[in-house]
RNA sequence: UGGGGGAUCGUUCAAUGGUAGGACACAUGGUUUUGGUCCAUGGAAUCGGGGUUCGACUCCCUGUCCCCCAGCCA
């Protein structure tokens, strides 16, 4: 995790401290709109950023783009600071700020800028505007407003500010190039008349400036260096540089990234939005969901989508990354963090004919084999067990290492078994296998050599509890889809697993390996009456 | 049919005029009290066509394909 970022952003930094364009302490930002839940594209954007900051020796701020209050809300600004907070730690988050704190500098700079008869206030509606902004072949027709004196401009501005129009009436306009052939530099839009209430500011504002107005003075306010952002805005950066450059002030350096997207899933906040509106999902952290929140409840580590973002690298080049390289960060962390557990999904009885029905013992299980430090349990065994119902077949296959009659297996830190037969009721459902064990090879192991190949878990029937397990599947069916390829398949509630006692108490912030199975933590859901754990991902599994 | 960007193993990122390399995925073998982990090995790529050069993924010309842009969204 102490790996260096290197990639073409770097590259740029580096080339302008060395030609002295830049100081050598590099400051950036993440500057999410609270209009949703943040999601692991996010999170590249948000490693990428704070780790150029820290390498570069400067700062990097966690900053809300808040300028539009009708898609904005309080929900949103909390969720997002809880989920970089769970990302890049709390002592590393920098400064909270907000675009909104600066509504009163962004006025100010307005003025400037019609002082410099560069900006007026444009009367046309918006089918006009839209209209006269021409299109990729159609140049543009200069508004009728567009030459406006300064003073009127000033006065209209200032009644636009003061609440004296309805909303839509009048916008104030950069003056810029009506035949520019980058549409963005058609006379853009600076602010727009909005009678809303914003999370922050309340009603004290009724004209809020547009993101390209607004974002290139909110980095250089906070001094930003290099302000990072997604490819769509390639674009936008010549009204960026067009801004500053007029209003000589601090003038950092947009470069532009391919964010992420990957395998399976959707991204936009549109769609997303979608899947919690129409109940596809059961809300923004549905374990199913690519969100941040969703991501944790789902049992991921910050660590483990650290080293899959950065593992990524930084490019221009639009890419898809593979779901799977995601689940491998998963499982690497969690291999080495996680407390194994023997846990019985479909549960079918074993009898063991030669242990005593009064007989109880105690046998003592690692709980970590990759870390010898997280000791180990003991776990209650009897003549009764579960065991998971496809650990026996009835005729097997010479590949298959687990229990079929006449074969030997090991009950993973407890004993050699030899299966003697097995029941099944009228519709030919097993419901019971038998088997004896062999004394000798009490924890699992026998030193004469003999070859056992399989290995199976198993709780005791007595000693067990109940518990609810919920495992999740792909939320879409194809590698790039649309709202279309929902999988509907993409939840199954298990509500009669065996547990071994010793989960009974339910700990949040604890991972689990459930011995064969895959890797799982309790669900927020879940209370001491109510054990409820979310999959995490399946172990890798090279069998069938 | 305008403007802006991009094209390297199946996927993703390197190589900045000098042996095309890593990771994931896949396959094979080994270790193993998890068919996990770990270890080893293997197959696998420079979008096409020209040119410059002793030498081109890299530079030049040309073609093809992909993405973004016509919100009072960000």
């Amino acid at each position: 995790m102490t790996e260096l970022l290197n990639n073409f952003i770097t590259d740029i930094i580096d080339d302008d401290i060395k030609n002295n364009k830049s100081k050598s302490f590099i400051n950036t930002r993440f500057p999410p709109e609270p209009n949703g839940y943040l999601h692991i594209g996010h999170a590249k954007s948000i490693f990428l950023n704070y780790g150029i900051a820290k390498q570069y020796k400067g700062s990097c701020n966690l900053r809300f783009d808040d300028t539009n209050p009708t898609k904005e809300s309080m929900d949103y600004i909390n969720s997002i600071i809880d989920d970089v907070k769970w990302l890049v730690g709390i002592k590393n988050i920098g400064k909270i700020l907000y675009a909104s704190d600066y509504f009163d500098r962004m006025y100010e700079l307005a003025i400037e800028l019609i002082n410099q008869n560069l900006a007026y206030v444009d009367d046309q509606n918006i089918d006009d505007i839209k209209k006269n902004r021409g299109d990729y072949n159609i140049q543009g027709i200069e508004s009728p407003y567009r030459n406006r004196s300064i003073e009127e401009n000033i006065k209209l501005f200032k009644n636009m500010k003061n609440g004296m129009y309805q909303d839509g009436e009048k916008v104030l306009r950069a003056k810029i190039d009506m035949n520019a052939k980058n549409i963005n530099l058609r006379d853009p839009i600076m602010y727009r008349i909005l009678h809303a209430h914003h999370p922050r500011t309340g009603n004290e504002w009724c004209i809020y400036p547009m993101y390209d107005w607004a974002h290139g003075i909110e980095d250089s306010i906070e001094k930003i260096t290099h302000s990072i952002c997604t490819l769509e805005f390639e674009d936008h950066r010549p009204l960026y540089d067009w801004f500053l450059e007029k209003l000589k002030i601090h003038h950092p350096k947009q470069i532009e990234f391919a964010k992420l997207s990957m395998t399976y899933t959707l991204f936009s906040k549109r769609n997303l939005l979608k899947l919690v509106d129409n109940n596809i999902v059961d809300g923004w952290d549905d374990p199913r969901m690519p969100t941040i929140s969703g991501l944790r409840r789902r049992g991921y580590t910050a660590k483990a989508i650290k080293n899959f973002v950065l593992s990524l690298g930084v490019a221009k080049r639009e890419a898809i990354s593979d779901f799977n390289h995601l689940e491998y960060y998963l499982r690497e962390d969690l291999n080495s963090i996680s407390y194994r557990k023997m846990v019985v999904l479909d549960p079918v009885k074993l009898i063991i004919e030669n242990y005593n029905e009064e007989e109880s013992e105690f046998l003592e299980a690692e709980n970590n084999p990759e870390n010898s430090s997280y000791g180990s349990r003991m776990i209650p065994f009897s003549k009764e067990l579960y065991i998971e119902r496809n650990d026996f077949m009835e005729n097997a296959p010479k590949k298959f290492f687990r229990l079929s009659v006449g074969r030997e297996v090991r009950l993973k830190h407890a004993y050699y078994i030899t299966c003697t037969g097995f029941k099944t009721d009228e519709t030919g459902k097993l419901v019971e296998i038998t088997c004896t064990y062999d004394p000798s090879t009490k924890g699992g192991w026998s030193n004469d050599g003999r070859k056992v190949r399989g290995t199976i878990h198993w709780v005791s029937a007595k000693d067990c509890l109940n518990a609810e397990i919920r495992i999740y599947n792909r939320l879409f069916n194809i590698e790039r889809p649309t709202l279309d390829n929902i999988h509907l398949d993409s939840k199954t509630i298990i509500t009669n697993a065996k547990i071994e006692p010793s989960l009974v108490e339910v700990d949040f912030n604890q991972k689990y390996q459930f011995l064969r199975l895959g890797y799982f933590v309790f669900d927020k859901e879940s209370n001491e009456n109510n054990l409820i754990f979310n999959q995490s991902v399946a172990l890798r599994n090279n069998w069938k």
